[in-house]
DNA sequence: GACATAATGGACGAACCCGTACGTTCAAGG
DNA sequence: CCTTGAACGTACGGGTTCGTCCATTATGTC
């Protein structure tokens, strides 16, 4: 995680950069993260990683364990990097509604963009959500996103705008439900009924849509 | 699909029941069903598969060509199955706000009920569904839903009640999305977020939500 | 500069898994 | 009955895939 702990060496020489333990840890993932996000876990082979790493794959079963730790590896980093930006948001000099807006703009913007993280995601619901269970980390990253659409619903409740019925975590599902879909579910959505998801007219109007119907319902008395 | 062209000694006779070519093409495709719903494409077994019938792995190659062929039947079912449930619907007789929120509904409780399904449709798109864009029955079956719905919204535009610049389609998105990820991610939204969303209580309160939420998008100007 | 420890590579074994070759039984028609 | 094709079972081969054993080089420390 530190910005390399290797030696002098590493300063100008281009070749004989030896024993890197980051920066071999780091490329080990990078390609890893491909191969699952591709293959899921069981269709993931650890030799196709290895092949594609400046390492061998001795340095996997070093490093991580197995095929197994290095899918949690490859998880927890997924899920680390999207939050880190959720959490970047600034938002406390927007009114409720705009606030709210800005939420909804950023997860649909991530899910979007971060392709990657979302097929992991699915990935783990097809294996029950068993190794995500054992990762703690995880978990403690994303009450932020919780915190954020609580404090706006509180705002926005106290200013006597929202409803008070729905909880921080059922908007956030709504939120992210209509995002992850669009994403996830871009293949078989797209093919039977003939429409590219990732059209750029398309993909405006469903932010657009996201946006009006979370506002519209926390509107509603 | 015919009603069994077994002969007459299928009337009472419990024990020698031999060749009955339906039965096991029926029984293969239901144990390959929880097979491929549990472990994916690449993490279902054949053999678990054979194991787990009545006759061997030698009659899923004589009737589904192999691995992939069975998985493709499994999928075409599966969609068959949810979508004859949808086509039956009944909804001249409701206002367009009622009829949609009986749509809904549906939707709803399809999705909830019909994990397999969901888990398989899922396990298409880490395949990037190149498999469904091999198989026209899908795309056919699934056209019902979106007339169903585009009549729905041209009568309540014609009412004056409905906006006009959304596209059924979009409104079916808006409506899967949440049905479908409630059900699909439900291990890790429910692990991270502590919650079990196939409680009665959310279950009730979520079914309210996606209601609300899409019937308050129409009736926005 | 010697030594302990960390980092790395290549080769390999054992289990697994898909698909098939080959042989047998069943059912319908002559 | 006798033939013929469909329905079925057993056993196995060939390839794949995970994980490890053994050997080697680098790095920091005293």
């Amino acid at each position: 995680m530190s910005i390399s702990t290797s030696p002098r060496k590493a300063v100008a020489n281009e070749r004989s950069r030896t024993n890197d333990p980051d920066r071999t840890k780091a490329d080990i993932l990078a390609v890893a993260t491909e191969e699952f996000a591709a293959h899921g876990l069981s269709g993931a082979r650890v030799d196709a990683i290895a092949e594609r790493t400046r390492t061998s794959k001795r340095m996997i079963y070093y490093y991580f364990g197995g095929k197994d730790g290095l899918y949690l590896a490859v998880l927890e980093k997924a899920y680390a990097d999207i939050r880190a930006i959720e959490a970047a948001l600034e938002l406390d000099l927007l009114d409720p509604i705009g606030a709210l807006r800005r939420v909804i703009d950023q997860t649909f913007e991530n899910d979007d963009s971060h392709t990657d993280f979302v097929r992991l995601v699915s990935i783990e619901n097809i294996n029950q959500g068993k190794h995500l269970a054992e990762a703690p980390s995880i978990r403690q990253i994303n009450l932020r996103i919780i915190e954020i659409i609580g404090a706006i619903l509180e705002r926005g409740q106290a200013a006597g705008l929202f409803r008070s019925d729905l909880e921080p975590v059922d908007v956030h599902m709504m939120i992210s439900a209509f995002c992850f879909f669009r994403v996830a579910n871009r293949h078989t959505f797209g093919s039977i009924h003939r429409v590219d998801l990732s059209e750029p007219d398309r993909r405006q109007k469903h932010k657009q849509m996201i946006a009006d119907a979370v506002v519209g319902l926390l509107l509603q008395k």
